[in-house]
DNA sequence: TGGCGACTTGCCCTTGACGTCAACGTGAGG
DNA sequence: CCTCACGTTGACGTCAAGGGCAAGTCGCCA
């Protein structure tokens, strides 16, 4: 397993160095460091990064990951750390049902646009210049 | 239909004013006024507040909420919207699948520090050694 | 009419996740 | 030895989503 800097390790989990620097900050992201300071990663801090940005990317905030990622790591936590798992878990799991119906919401509008219902061409029509106005009013 | 004004409408969607003057100056959410000039509510703005609460938790920025909620209130869109609806449709299912992963690697962790089970702990541990595998194997 | 709470706009403050710039150390090649 | 890309920490900038305060206005009730 070769090891990697900061500079590598950016470019392979598409992320800037700054990012990195602040993910250790934050706890989430550890690092080893040569005699002199630099900061050393293994092969696993590539997908270790994108697990990361994965969960940034699905709104959870750092002090959040940086309470479960060593949960996961080890595979169980301290009992007393279960009632916040369970919340996280469970705010989690609302977030996926606000999204799915969000995505519902939109897979019926691509789905209208593209497919035009010819009962309901009328109405389309009718809204369509009352949508481009909003539209056009609010850009 | 009976009106409002900021404050009920704020405290029956649990926002603050704050957020729903926010949401005003974002185009996100439109008002009557008086000939006072203070803002006036229907009934349907308790949903839509909900509704752009929820997406806001689901990590859609303003600008995002501001683009589709004209097309979701109409039921189509104008065809050269189509692809930027597509792609956040796309992102959407992304961040469904990370959030689900999440969840799922959550639920391990749980399981097993709730039931300590020895003959599901290999199982589990297994499992949770691919997925960290995955993740990166720390240690 | 006076009072009082809810409302208005305007402005700066806060938090999180970085970007950016400064000033300096590191290390492999010519 | 010099260079030059890459690394370091520290400090400040930015952008979104509001919070909070100020100073003035509205509307309703005694």
């Amino acid at each position: 397993m070769q090891d990697m800097r900061i500079g590598e390790l950016a470019a392979r989990a598409h992320v800037s160095t700054r990012a990195l620097r602040y993910y250790e900050e934050q706890g989430i992201l550890h690092s080893e460091r040569t005699p002199s300071g630099q900061r050393v990663y293994g092969e696993a801090a590539v997908e270790r990064v994108r697990l990361i940005q994965h969960l940034f990317s699905a709104g959870l905030a750092s002090r959040t990951i940086a309470l479960i990622l060593p949960c996961v790591d080890t595979g169980h936590a301290p009992p007393e750390m279960l009632s916040s798992l369970h919340t996280e878990r469970d705010r989690i799991t609302s977030v996926i049902a606000d999204l799915e119906q969000a995505r519902q919401r939109l897979d019926q509008v691509i789905e209208l646009t593209e497919h035009p219902d010819p009962e309901h061409c009328a109405i389309v029509r009718d809204a369509a210049g009352r949508t481009t106005a909003i539209a056009g009013a609010a850009a």
